[in-house]
Formats: C-alpha cells, structure tokens, sequence
DNA sequence: AAAGTATCCAACCGCGCGCCA
DNA sequence: TTGGCGCGCGGTTGGATACTT
C-alpha cells in the first residue's frame, strides 16, 4: 500500500488549459517523457490533477495531433470501424494515429451518427436508432454482464483478425499522407522517449520563461486560452497549434526559439497511442487466412477509392444485409 | 441588432483493469 | 492474497461559437 492518493488532497485547477500551462507540461514532458502522471503537477507546479495533465497532454499536445477537419477516408474508416469494433474509440482511434479517441468520439457524437441516421431514413431502413449491427456490437460491449459468453470468443477472434488488418490497412491507406502531423521521423526509426534535457529547448527553464514573456507581452493580442480558441481547434494545426501558440509578436530571436521548441516536441512522437491490444498477438499462421472483419473492412475497397456520395457511407456503416450476416457470424 | 436555439468540442467524471506494496 | 493506486477508457457536461428567427 503506501501509494498516497491522486490529487484529493490539494486545491486542483479545472477549466481550460492556459498557454502558460500547456508549455509548462510541454516541457515537462519534453525532458521526462510522458508517463508516470500523478508526478507531473507535483513537479511542474501546474495546480493540475494527473489525469487532467494526462489528458490535455493526450487529446491535445501531444505530437502528430491532426486537429480539424475529417477526411472522407477518416470518416469511412471511422464509421467502418465503429460498426466493427462498437463505441470503443481508443480502438478504433488506433487505426487513425493522427486522431485521439475524443475526438473521433466527438466527431461520430456530433456528425456521423447524426449523418448515418438521416441517411437511413432517407433509405427507408426505419430502426428505432440503435438496431444496426453497430449499435449492437456497441451494446454488447457495453454490457459485459449479459453479453459475457460471447465477448470473450468475439472478442479474441476479433483481435486477431484486428492486428492482422491493421497493418495491412496502413499499407493499402497511407492514411492522409502527406506531410501529415504524424510522428516525423527522419529515419523512421523508433525513438526514445526520453531526451536528454540539455539538447531540448523548453529544458531551459530560462527559456521557458522567455516564452512566457513573449506571451505575457503579446496577451493583448492572445487568446485566454488554446482551447477556446476555435480558430484553432479547426485549424491545420498538428501538435498543439504552434501558429496561434507562437505567433504572438515574435520578434526573430524568440521565433528561432519557438520554433526549436516545435521541433523538439515533434520528436517526442515516439509516444504511443493506445495500441488495439498488440499483446493478444499475431501469429504467423494466422496470416493465412483473411477473417471475415478483414474482408469486411476492406470489402468494395471502401477505404481506398472515396467517393463523396452518401450511398458509400451507408453501405459501410449498415453494410446491407452482407454485414448483418457476417456479424452474425461473429456471433 | 438582439434573443433564442443549435452545434461543437475540450475537459471532466466515474468505472474497470492491472500493477504494486 | 488483498487492498489501494495509477492509468486508460467511454460517457457526459458545460462553455463558446454559429446559426436562426
């Protein structure tokens, strides 16, 4: 025992994040990498709960953060694979490494749900809302109790096909390439996550402190926060938006600054994301043979060949009767 | 132009799982 | 073995903004 309790204790900030909080857990970060959490407020002085501090840093500063606007491919995958694998957005948001689960969760909460249920009336399927094969996987998953005998065997069937599609779907997608915020390797190569403090800009407390100065000195002109500022919630962002969070005044010397901070924090990509269980392996006969979700997922090559109309997309996500009787078979 | 309503999304909350003492 | 804690996840909330009347 021993572990003293999470934040109860001290008085914890809520509400929006600051800039001046988000480049202090920034650095923080920078020079601990992410992880052991509930240390991060105590160090950081940031009057910030752990899981507050870990889910701003999840949802929003972490790098290779692709912010805005969904891609039709996206938003296929996303209906695809919530269909496949229910309301479990840390899952799904495993296929989409740009996307954190929030905000694929939003984005189906704020438009696709609400896109595919007018598109099922305009097909004339009239189910009270929640009948489609998704819905139910999703109620299935979300009741352990009832659905118990069955989840355990989906399920691991499930994974397996999972890790096998997986990899072949980043190969056939090339997920939104270009340029893409994703993790910018140079090599490729898998990096540490842990730098050595004194290569790192936002190391330097007096560094830190030159930016706070640089906001401090241009909050006229600054939001009160980040994430209150639409703007750049939509924006091409990428990590957190480095346009509204560096403009400012930026006098040449401090943008040098900035922009070393930018790159730096860019190489902390090597950060996971939530891996859809790789520990339930994939073995090498498992290769063999292409599982029904697998067929499904890349069925009428959906994901690849985009076409804007609404047909696609309620093809995907109900998938006709093709899908009902393949989920009847996972079940 | 103002008021009311709808929409969006960042952040919070609570729960379950796994680890650790 | 047990109980407590950290972490991750999904659901929900509330404030800000956009849209409508």
């Amino acid at each position: 025992m021993g572990r003293p309790p999470c934040c109860e204790t001290i008085v914890v900030k809520k509400g929006p994040w600051t800039p001046e909080e988000d480049i202090i857990l920034v650095s923080y970060i920078q020079q601990h990498g992410p992880g052991n959490w509930r240390s991060v407020p105590a160090n950081t002085g940031l009057l910030r709960c752990s899981k507050s501090c870990r889910l701003r840093w999840t949802n929003y500063l972490r790098p290779g953060i692709k912010r805005g606007n969904f891609t039709q491919p996206e938003e296929k995958m996303i209906v695809h694979l919530q269909a496949l694998l229910g309301n479990r957005w840390a899952a799904i948001a495993s296929y989409l490494p740009q996307r954190t689960d929030n905000d694929i969760k939003n984005y189906w909460n704020t438009h696709l749900k609400k896109k595919l249920k007018t598109m099922k009336l305009q097909n004339g399927i009239i189910d009270e809302d929640n009948t489609d094969m998704a819905t139910e996987i999703s109620s299935c998953n979300n009741n352990n109790h009832r659905c118990n005998n069955n989840k355990g065997q989906w399920e691991k069937r499930l994974q397996t096909d999972i890790n096998m599609a997986k990899q072949a779907l980043f190969q056939a997608l090339s997920l939104d390439q270009p340029s893409s915020s994703i993790p910018n390797d140079p090599d490729d190569s898998p990096k540490p996550h842990h730098h050595s403090p004194t290569t790192t800009y936002a190391s330097s407390t007096v560094n830190i402190s030159k930016l706070l100065q640089n906001w401090t000195s241009s909050s006229s002109s600054r939001p009160s926060s980040l994430s209150n500022n639409r703007s750049t919630s939509t924006g091409e962002g990428g990590v957190f938006d480095h346009h509204s969070l560096f403009s400012s005044n930026s006098e040449s010397g401090s943008v040098d600054e900035k922009l070393n901070l930018m790159s730096e924090t860019s190489m902390l990509q090597g950060e996971s994301k939530p891996n859809i269980d790789m520990k339930t392996t994939t073995t090498t006969d498992d290769h063999g043979s292409l599982s029904l979700i697998e067929k499904w997922l890349f069925d009428d090559q959906g994901l690849i060949q985009y076409d804007d109309d609404h047909e696609d997309l309620i093809n995907l996500s109900l998938g006709g009767k093709n899908n009902d009787n393949n989920s009847a078979d996972l079940f």
